[in-house]
DNA sequence: AGGTGGACCCGAACGC
DNA sequence: TGCGTTCGGGTCCACC
């Protein structure tokens, strides 16, 4: 499941592989990745491009051409990247793309359930493109415990969803989201509005510090995520709640619940992170 | 306008 | 064994 730890990951694995190559060759064998647009069109207008430099926002890939137009990549659940630097990958029946690249390296784009999209934008598109979609960076210098608790003021939802919400936080997926909330002691029932300004500080370090220990371990490797050289991440073996039913509380060794909210299976400790009374 | 729930996918896990 | 059913998760969209 690519959240900012594995989009980071990505990037970090595939951009000494694209950057400065030029796009020789583009074969994009699913309609629905770029959908509405027809593949082959998109396929075509990415070769000749050169590739000036892969960045990251939130969870997108944003993969910056020669042109001045980026190919925005999204791997949504199952999407991931690698590379043969020989130019002769193995037979995958989920490859989706394929890009040859004048260096003599083929990169593949893999996803099995087929919810990745690669979108190609015009230089004037990019910002408002993300700009609609993304609030700011995690772990960046213009999110703070503060900012995150004005955009919660008066809101009703709970803290978990609005976690989930791009719109405030860039890059936060239900894995982190919950992470996030048993670091900082927070029930992820309670309505984001209500919780005080030092939850809201806890609750901001708690953020960082789980999505910088996921780069750290270079993302969490559950099925069918892996880095792209192919080794998977590590961080699934530091998770404190998520997908621990029943297992004991890392910090008090009480039994770890499961509910849903917003129809996202979330996982807690009732006993660290308490409802209000 | 904020909030919620279904659609999109498909392999894995489960139930009979 | 083998079939059918359920589940999940990021984002968009329809609807309340």
């Amino acid at each position: 499941v690519p959240e900012l730890p594995e989009v980071e990951t990505v990037r970090r694995g595939i951009a000494p592989v694209l950057e400065g190559a030029t796009i020789e060759r583009a074969e994009i064998a699913d309609v629905r990745l770029t959908r509405p647009f027809d593949p082959a069109i998109v396929a075509d207008a990415l070769v000749g491009e050169q590739i000036a430099a892969v960045d990251r926002r939130g969870k997108y890939l944003l993969v910056r051409l020669g042109s001045g137009r980026t190919l925005v990549i999204h791997l949504r659940m199952t999407g991931s990247l690698s590379h043969a630097p020989t130019g002769e990958l193995p037979d995958d029946a989920y490859r989706r793309a394929t890009l040859g690249l004048d260096t003599g390296t083929e990169v593949a784009y893999r996803d099995v359930r087929r919810f990745g999209t690669w979108e190609l934008l015009e230089p004037d598109d990019l910002d408002p493109y993300l700009g609609a979609r993304l609030g700011s960076e995690p772990l960046g210098t213009a999110f703070t415990g503060r900012s995150l608790a004005r955009a919660a003021a008066g809101r009703r939802a709970p803290v978990k969803s609005f976690l989930l919400d791009q719109r405030r936080i860039a890059g936060l997926g239900n894995i982190y989201a919950d992470e996030a909330l048993w670091r900082a002691r927070v029930n992820p029932r309670r309505p984001a509005g209500e919780l005080t300004a030092n939850e809201y500080a806890r609750l901001h370090r708690a953020i960082r510090a789980a999505l910088r220990r996921g780069v750290e371990l270079r993302g969490s490797t559950l099925s069918t995520y892996v880095t792209p050289d192919g080794s998977p991440g590590g961080m699934q073996d530091e998770f404190h709640v998520y997908g621990r039913l029943g297992e004991p509380c890392d910090r008090c060794g009480r039994p770890i619940e499961r509910i849903v909210l917003g129809g996202r299976g979330t996982w807690f400790c009732p006993h660290c992170q308490p409802e209000p009374a």
